[in-house]
DNA sequence: TGCACCCTTTACGTTTACGTCAATTCTATA
DNA sequence: TATAGAATTGACGTAAACGTAAAGGGTGCA
């Protein structure tokens, strides 16, 4: 039921390719390379972020999988949704000059940017919590370790 | 089927009272004083993390449950899970010198701490990394709004 | 008495990004 | 040929902290 073995298709100018040298990659391949799981990958393929060509069953991710990779982990580095950064990517337009992409994306980021400046304040916020409340518990343990000199100097 | 009103309860000293002025609240005022919904302090309670008394099936809250209430936001403010904030509860003895207790919160507390430091890094990380990729994209789309005079001095 | 409120319990739903089997197939290699 | 190493699809599980009905009791007041 196989036309081409994985191991031709790597070696091989498929009929259907954009250019010559493809370098096509396995899932396994992919996933050590973006140190990412198995998982993640068909995930992100089932939510429509990737689209891997097929040799038979077998995906093989294109340098194009792989720049859409980068991206979705970029995305996800900075705080994204994986929907958002779908919701992006589906407007690139490879004819066009994508200006509502770059639009949408700036958009978002303004409020991505928004949200991460909050949570850091959040954060400084309860760092700042707690502390006090670490230096209020080490009082009372140093009362509780020594109660026998209360008023000392 | 009902022994006191709520009226009555709040108004007269209980029998197993610690002392008199017990001021009981009920849910709902509790959940106004404390900012936070009926179904909070429900799933609070079925986490084992607070025990109000009852009359007959309504929930009346005591200085104690208040406390207790304040602790587990501060907790949660600071980033502790509820599960967290029981372990820490669960060891409080009024009769004790609660040593141990403070000595899990202190442990606990070091190790948030260090989470939140992390995280706040992470979070600035992000952050720089937005702010370039919004640089690029401001860059792209000027490039494609004034495409005209591209070497212009 | 009829409405407006407050309270109750039970229990399923939500969100996000995968983890973790399970059952199978395919392939290369010793 | 036996075995180990990739790959596949499918589908349930997980975490956390509640949200959101649904269905009902009880109380005061105009």
């Amino acid at each position: 039921m196989k036309l081409v073995s994985p191991g031709e298709a790597a070696a091989n100018t498929n009929d259907m390719s954009v250019e010559a040298g493809e370098d096509l990659a396995r899932i396994g391949e992919m996933a050590k390379n973006y140190g990412v799981t198995l998982r993640t990958l068909r995930f992100y393929e089932d939510k429509g972020l990737l689209n891997p060509r097929r040799d038979g069953s077998t995906r093989l991710y294109t340098r194009r999988d792989k720049a859409r990779l980068k991206l979705i982990l970029l995305g996800r580095k900075v705080g994204f949704s994986l929907r958002d950064v779908k919701q992006m990517m589906d407007l690139y337009d490879p004819t066009g000059s994508n200006t509502k992409q770059l639009r949408l994306a700036l958009d978002k980021s303004e409020k991505q940017l928004a949200r991460l400046q909050k949570q850091r304040a959040l954060i400084e916020d309860a760092i700042g919590e707690l502390s006090n409340s670490m230096a209020a518990v080490r009082q009372m343990l140093i009362e509780r370790s020594a109660p026998q000199a209360s008023v000392a100097s």
